[in-house]
DNA sequence: TTGAAAGCGGTACCAC
DNA sequence: GTGGTACCGCTTTCAA
């Protein structure tokens, strides 16, 4: 059988009581008998026993990362991952253990099981994962949570996202900044919420340089490799003036840097092209992307600490918390 | 407060002894107590409480993920993530949860912590946080685990991965298919242990044929984009007539596509090209690649079904497990 | 087929 | 400062 807090009492000479307030670091024990209890349990190998701990003290020191999963996911979004991995760092360094939870299909149910069967303090939960119902749900139960991503819906939870209109203007300006005219921008299906959102930023930026993005210019697509080759061919056979191109992501970054190769464009030199995230494609397109980089390793410890908190203060609140992106000037700007 | 197992006892009017019973769907409860009992969870909405399982059954039904992390890992190692979500899959589908504990720099101290707090059932391990004194300390313990990739040492953990040797067999059948007989090999330095497995199955391969693989076709180098493509142009360069080349990875495969684009030499028509995995990479070289890909949704499925067999029959025994890559042709070998 | 009761390994209140 | 003890919520004998 293993070593348990009596075991540790007999030998210290104390009652289990006392070896508990030792190892919760009490306030209240005498230097002398600290040492005693501390040196059983170092003879001992005693570890504490974390089933009981979480039982007695009704805490489980664990939370949940909730996300979506499918196949291949690691492989199309590992940004997920950066986040949790990031997420997990600032867990731990806290005393804190993370449970992963990939869902199918979020459902109310499965997110209601995870509350009541009391296994975590708290979860952080990826938009994506995020219905109006769940929302509703935790809300209304004061449920700990952080959510990673502007929810598109309304809603009262308590989200932390990188600024994506603020990318969007750092992307402009750095293209205003090397004298570029006549830009154009690539970005996702209306419903993309990050897209717009940067496609909103850009243009707020030329705005204050009396400029300003035409129709023509902006195209939105599907997100794929294909729709961003397909979609800066027609931009530049269309409108041979254009001298930068701003990618809405690292796919459609792919296929137009690809595009503008097989068209001949010399980039930067004839068009510049700035992308959003350095992975994973920014960085080994051929020239290397411009980016407007997220910390999102950093993203997901800020979220992390939040919810410890909320977890740790009922009171404390915050609705919604913005990290700032970076640009990473790379050769398909560089004058 | 939270209903707990007394609520439904006394709402079903019977003990918290049958409550549980049927809760763990014991035989011995007649057909119309599990009635009232399951009406009565219903009504209460009882979810068991799991601290309270955990203690009383001296289980948790967890286990845990452990592997090295580092900053941007989930951007070079996606695989890894990918791994995990197959192993959550299918731990969750057997009524487990899933610990992620990202560790720096892999410690004995924290594995013995993990196995002495109780706080997980048993472990899944990745080879690159697998010391010999951590496999020495689980192996003695006999605590369950499951090794993800082949340790590089001698051990007696259980482990399981894919057969690297058997892909590049497959590597070397497939380009013989297509009629080449100059075939090259682009692989990680000496310590690489998957790049050398790979080696040793393409020059089994061969050897199979009465082909051998000359000491200049083989490259072995660091595993960046630019050795890819500087192994490459030498390559070319001293030998005109090589028709194929193997790349031991997607990151060497990058670069040895970009430097045979370069050249001007015509893919796959002057020179084939092969490699492992399909992300992140060989799917988007232009042409895409051709590769031996591997599963590793399945593969992380498969050891986590082997750890919970462990789990629940300590005298089950495995001492490696492993899994068959699959041949996925694209355009660089299409003839 | 059911229920009483003894834990599981801690925590924390309260009395000393 | 220290220790006795009543829980925490459930599982699992064992007797009825």
């Amino acid at each position: 059988m293993s070593v348990t807090i009596k075991d540790v009492a007999r030998i210290a000479g104390t009652s289990i009581s006392t070896v508990s307030k030792v190892v919760n670091g009490s306030p209240t024990i005498s230097e002398a008998t600290i040492k005693r209890v501390n040196d059983a349990i170092k003879s001992l190998n005693y570890v504490p026993n974390e089933r009981g701990r979480n039982l007695a003290r009704k805490s489980t020191k664990n939370v949940a990362f909730v996300t979506k999963v499918k196949r291949d996911m690691a492989f199309y979004n590992p940004h997920l991952f950066e986040v949790m991995t990031g997420a997990g760092k600032a867990l731990s360094q806290r005393g804190y253990t993370m449970e992963f939870i990939g869902l199918n299909a979020p459902s109310i149910e499965e997110i209601k099981k995870i509350v009541d069967s009391k296994s975590v303090d708290g979860m952080m939960i990826h938009a994506s994962a995020l219905t109006p119902e769940i929302a509703k749900y935790i809300v209304k139960e004061r449920f700990p949570h952080a959510v990673m991503g502007m929810p598109n819906f309304p809603n009262g939870v308590c989200w932390i996202d990188n600024d994506n209109n603020l990318s969007g203007q750092l992307a402009a300006k750095h293209l205003l900044s090397i004298e570029r005219q006549k830009i154009a921008f690539i970005g996702g299906k209306q419903n993309d919420l990050i897209s717009e959102l940067r496609l909103e930023g850009v243009d707020e930026e030329l705005g204050h340089h009396m400029m300003s993005l035409p129709k023509e210019y902006i195209v939105k697509t599907a997100s794929t490799q294909e729709d961003g080759y397909q979609a800066t061919i027609k931009l530049i056979k269309n409108h041979p003036e254009i001298d930068a191109i701003i990618c809405a992501n690292n796919i459609l970054d792919l296929g137009c840097i690809n595009a503008l190769n097989d068209l001949g464009k010399k980039i930067p030199e004839e068009v510049a092209v700035v992308t959003f995230d350095d992975y994973p494609y920014a960085i080994i397109t051929k020239p290397q992307t411009t980016a407007i980089n997220i910390d999102v390793f950093d993203l997901g410890g800020q979220a992390a600490r939040l919810l410890i908190e909320k977890i740790n203060k009922p009171n404390y609140h915050f609705q919604s918390y913005i990290t700032v992106p970076l640009l990473v000037i790379r050769e398909s700007t560089r004058k």
